[in-house]
DNA sequence: ACAGTAACCTGTTTGC
DNA sequence: TGCAAACAGGTTACTG
């Protein structure tokens, strides 16, 4: 966030404090006239250093902000916006999953942040971490795979892709994995998660990234949206199943 | 303690 | 064609 670093905040426009949990009461007396000192993230938040404080955003699943002229009319669902003199940082967020919130310190301190796991890119996310991790456990792997206090970044698509990788049915027991396999898993959700960075995301339907463009890996998906369609490893019909109300593909056939 | 489900929300898609 | 229901998703809170 190059826009924002070192900026001072002019003023705040709360349009629906609405969200996923209402926005921080008092925020515009919290924030005006402080400066952005710094710009983090943690999982699927987004850590903005303000003045003594920290404003934390979530973009839930349709959340965006985007840089815009402080002359620009809010849409519908534009529900925030942060003023930064002639600019404006606006969230939106058509379906409000997301959301934002002030911390008073920096550190930041919440409960949201308190159990995340591992970052998976990091050097503390490997194969003997996440065996270790499962061991008793008898929830279905992908439901393992997608709790962020086992690893955070890890959403519904990407698990998908990930156990498609590693050759594992989404399905199995997390504490019936070997080792060996788990080693396997890292690194295919690092290589999923690598590619789908550098191509700018998965965006379906009316989504599109932080510059308004769609996200192109979409294109590479070999299971997720593919329910019917041929495994592209061995030809089979791909198969879906509901976990938890979420869509999960797999091949039956390379995937056990 | 753990596993599964409901809940939040709305634009889009599907089904009658 | 029109309307209602289902669906999608990240994450937490609740229930069993």
């Amino acid at each position: 966030m190059p826009h924002i670093r070192g900026r001072s905040v002019t003023g705040v426009q709360v349009r629906e404090p609405r969200l996923r949990w209402p926005v921080t009461a008092g925020l515009a007396d919290a924030i005006t006239g402080a400066r952005v000192s710094d710009v983090q993230r943690r999982g699927k938040y987004l850590l903005i250093r303000i003045g003594g404080g920290c404003l934390m955003i979530h973009l839930g699943m349709s959340g965006s902000l985007r840089i815009v002229s402080s002359g620009s009319r809010p849409g519908k669902h534009d529900h925030l916006d942060i003023c930064f003199g002639d600019q404006l940082l606006r969230f939106t967020d058509p379906r409000r999953f997301g959301s934002v919130l002030w911390l008073s310190g920096w550190p930041p301190e919440h409960a949201l942040l308190d159990s995340l796991g591992p970052e998976p890119l990091s050097e503390d996310f490997h194969g003997d971490y996440l065996y270790g991790r499962s061991r008793g456990r008898k929830l279905p792997v992908k439901a393992f795979l997608m709790d962020s206090r086992i690893v955070v970044g890890v959403g519904n698509i990407y698990a998908n892709e990930a156990l498609f990788a590693a050759g594992i049915h989404p399905l199995r027991q997390a504490g019936r994995i070997s080792r060996r396999r788990y080693v396997a898993l890292v690194e295919a959700i690092c290589d999923v998660l690598g590619r789908a960075i550098e191509a700018g995301g998965t965006t379906l339907r009316d989504f599109t990234n932080s510059e308004g463009k769609p996200g192109y890996f979409v294109q590479a998906l070999q299971v997720y949206g593919r329910v019917g369609q041929a495994c592209g490893q061995c030809g089979g019909t791909l198969r879906e199943v509901r976990l938890g109300g979420r869509s999960t593909v797999y091949c039956p056939s390379c995937q056990r």
